[in-house]
DNA sequence: GTCTATAAGGGGATAGAC
DNA sequence: GTCTATCCCCTTATAGAC
């Protein structure tokens, strides 16, 4: 019932794909890290972009819902910065090295990284945004984005002080207050 | 005398492996997108790899002598960064679209641009760096990273004000007043 | 469920005509 | 210099034995 394998195979998928990127990540890479074989790769899994829906669905989802609140509830940019920063760290990035990786563009429609990203820089930088007003959400939208490479380093794991830092580094850039 | 062919190759090559990534661009995409054939792109070039290379050289050049006179003459972060963002705005920002992009990691061993930033970071954080120096030097230099979606939207250019706007963006992520 | 073997196609790279 | 045609390997994906 538990079938162990394709978690093995799922975990190596996720840490080539972040690593070397979804292109240059090949089945058999996936199947040799995971000590399988190719085909046992294709009984667990349809295709390599299923792998890569699969990994993405539950990071993905959770920012799309990130977006939602912001736009219902009108969440400030600090509220949306430290979400988005606790939710990368807890899903281990993933959705922050897909978007950020361009060979995974149009991969999956329905999992558009890019556009949630776009989207979230317009939240961040408010409704009558100036030029200048978007470069700052841009430049703290990419502070957030730096746990993907702080992940790396700690093994994986954030503690507390760490993401505050991010998330104070990331206000800071946005140049506000933090306030609505 | 003048191969215009080569360079409209190399243009094609440059905007493809921007968009898509080094290893989701093929031959055939670089050949297709100049209007020419893929024995066209191997009689100009030997590899593809080289390709890569001579898109690099100048840029890679540029960064790896920043890191040397910053190393050498002690250069502020302020200083660090004003250079970093000048030189990304007038090479195209082809050396920061490299360095993001995973597939191209060990392509060219002499232009480890991955090695470069990590260096670019340290010399930020300071020689006694605390984690904490390093997740806001981290940050500063992903802010200077955003000159390569701006720089895409755009068009290719980069005015003053804008980068003006990133450098004090990144100036506040690194949460010191610029000096020393 | 996992394997070996293989099909089908795309990739980088070459040969040789023009 | 540029093309068409081709080579060969690697990639995704499938078939069928165990």
């Amino acid at each position: 019932m538990t079938p162990r394998r394709r978690d093995e195979l799922l975990a190596a998928a996720r840490e080539l794909f972040l690593r070397k990127g979804y292109a240059a990540t090949s089945i058999a890479d996936i199947a040799a890290a995971a000590g399988a074989s190719k085909a046992a790769v294709f009984y667990h899994f349809k295709t390599k972009e299923s792998i890569a829906a699969e990994l993405l669905e539950s990071p993905f989802t959770a920012v799309s819902r990130l977006i939602e609140r912001a736009e219902e509830q009108r969440l400030s940019p600090a509220q949306i910065l430290t979400d988005y920063i606790d939710g990368a760290a807890e899903t281990g990035a993933v959705f922050l090295a897909f978007a950020s990786d361009p060979s995974t563009a149009d991969l999956i429609p329905q999992y558009d990284a890019d556009a949630a990203c776009r989207r979230i820089i317009e939240l961040l930088a408010g409704p009558a945004a100036t030029p200048a007003d978007r470069v700052r959400a841009r430049a703290a939208f990419a502070v957030a984005q730096t746990v993907v490479p702080t992940l790396q380093e700690h093994a994986g794991l954030l503690d507390d002080a760490t993401r505050q830092e991010i998330r104070a580094a990331a206000l800071r850039a946005l140049g506000t207050g933090g306030g609505s």
